[in-house]
DNA sequence: ATATATTTTTTACGCGCGCAAACTTTTTGC
DNA sequence: GCAAAAAGTTTGCGCGCGTAAAAAATATAT
């Protein structure tokens, strides 16, 4: 590698012994030049450590090659998660992803768009606060740019809905849960954050109903995005109100689970399946971390590559086709039944 | 709001009434134009929605307003949880904060830092991979942009290191051990991640040293940040292999903490301080989801707060001065013990 | 009111590259 | 070996803005 810096792709083509429009075009396809010109390129390449100026480049281009990823809470393991996947597809696609984090907060979605818009994406890959979102914003958001909803669904809202199917979660716990023992009340925040809560418990009322069974929700009190607190709060004082009838409870989310498996250990309630346990604690969700919470957690678990792939694919289908669905499009991912040793 | 769409800033500085340079230079800094023709630019931003194009910004600038924070893993809540303080101080300041996650991989650091030199940042914030850097990229990068690193110290490299005094959490947690109960042994990875790990084990051998008691390692086995299902397998290991000699045990994280527990609930051992255990677990680092395990686990918390704002006040620093340290400077943070129920 | 300091305008150039059109060279098919 | 096709080159324009220097307008001090 030499020294010698070289400044820009004028430079770098003298060195290449081609053109600068050939360069440029290489660089926006290796493949859309001959390969003895790609071979001079890349030797070149090696000697000298040349990258186009991105804020050259992007000016330019109609298009930019960026993709912007943005979730409503980084700090949820699960949307970390996701976020990784989501950026892997993107990097192996060529695309520059740009990861964003709502914090839970509207103002900062909104000014995330708005950054967004400047930057001239090729696509969004967007995780909207749902609830709290600002629905004015998101609309207009999605009309200027090529963009998926994932995870969090906004009715009418954005080309195309990739999510998992809250009430087969729900139902398929529910009808676990009654196989295998007592069936589940259910334990959801009053005001969830996440817009899928509402369909799961609307899942969860139906599955209960097809059962033959009477439904028993209780409901969390609490804003925002802390759910574990929430989860062992409240679950807390549902241990001593005395209302829960029944020996198994299903919680809306694996966070809110791991919340009130603390609140059940400190009210000395033994959670699990075994003959010495008195209480029965499901999830949904299939939490990175549910797996080592004690006794670990029985719950439904989302099909993270499922998810993130086709949100990824759907988004470059958008982007070459370079026109956006007619209709809007949805698909929703069923669950998969993760037995352990809570319920 | 008009709907009349503006291009550029020529065309906006015809609607303010003003010249050109004289928007720009409100853009650059709002402060450095009259009261009244700030106002006039503000009146217009009122009724035309224009943002100056970022590429051309940055592209002209000598250096852009940008920041990149870099953590060698987002999934783990600890630095997602950091990554959130830095993005706010960025914000507040005026920087336009780029997020990335290393995701543990040694290509993917060297890319960053790649694409974080093309994007000619004012700065950056790096929390490296540690011992799994390539030092010699690092280094270089470190040469070229002003950086400060934090939590995970390179020796040598960067202007500034922030993080926490590792010796100082696993000492002050083997005084709390000690006094309240048998010594601990020290749970931890062979090769771990994270170089912090190495000081943390140096402060458990000195601290024992000064109590008076015999120090017990045991290395578990395994790679990667994947560090509660290493905790499990390799706490597995150590329950059933005996070798065991104390019943408090102190894990070099609260991650690896979090899968012993898990361990010990397969093995039917009783975790926490009350009579009825027979096993004090302790972990370190404060995790945000440690006050949520069963029994709550006792800890060191790092100060979260006082390293990301010290991080990035260095860094806003560097940035105004425009003259980096002549000599690197540290800064180290005490943590403070959590006590709860584990140990 | 005049001189001085500050702010704004004008003018002009450059950043590094995309892109399009016309032209030239190389490759491919027959 | 020739024509057609493909690939590459040349030329030139434009993107939207930073920035510097000089000129003009305005504010402040005397």
């Amino acid at each position: 590698m030499s020294v010698e810096k070289i400044k820009n792709m004028e430079e770098f083509a003298a060195k290449c012994g081609v053109s600068r429009p050939t360069v440029s075009k290489y660089f926006n396809d290796p493949n859309s030049v001959r390969p003895k010109t790609r071979r001079r390129i890349e030797e070149a390449l090696e000697r000298f450590d040349y990258r186009p100026n991105i804020y050259a480049v992007n000016q330019n281009r109609r298009l930019t090659k960026n993709i912007g990823i943005v979730v409503p809470y980084l700090a949820d393991p699960f949307f970390a998660e996701i976020a990784r996947y989501l950026e892997t597809h993107c990097i192996e696609a060529g695309f520059s992803p740009s990861l964003f984090s709502s914090h839970g907060k509207q103002e900062l979605e909104n000014e995330i768009l708005d950054t967004l818009r400047s930057m001239k994406p090729a696509g969004v890959l967007l995780a909207p606060l749902g609830r709290s979102s600002d629905r004015k914003v998101v609309e207009q958001f999605c009309r200027d740019v090529p963009t998926v909803l994932f995870d969090s669904n906004i009715d009418g809202i954005g080309d195309v809905f990739i999510g998992s199917d809250n009430p087969q979660f729900t139902s398929m716990m529910v009808q676990y849960l009654c196989r295998t023992g007592e069936p589940p009340c259910f334990f959801e925040m009053k005001t969830p954050p996440n817009p899928n809560a509402r369909k799961r418990r609307q899942g969860y009322l139906e599955a209960m109903e097809v059962q033959g069974h009477e439904p028993h929700i209780f409901e969390a009190q609490g804003e925002g995005w802390a759910l574990e607190e929430i989860g062992l709060r409240e679950g807390i004082r549902l241990l001593e109100s005395g209302e829960m009838q029944t020996s198994t409870i299903l919680c809306s989310n694996d966070r809110l689970a791991i919340g009130f498996f603390a609140a059940c250990y400190q009210k000395g309630r033994r959670v699990g399946i075994s003959k010495d346990c008195d209480i029965r604690v499901a999830g949904l969700d299939g939490h990175p971390f549910s797996s080592f919470t004690c006794p670990p957690l029985t719950t439904v678990s989302h099909d993270y590559e499922a998810i993130s792939e086709r949100s990824a694919e759907a988004l470059f289908d958008m982007i070459v086709d370079q026109n956006r669905p007619a209709s809007r499009q949805e698909k929703l991912f069923d669950g998969k039944l993760i037995m352990r040793t809570s319920a």
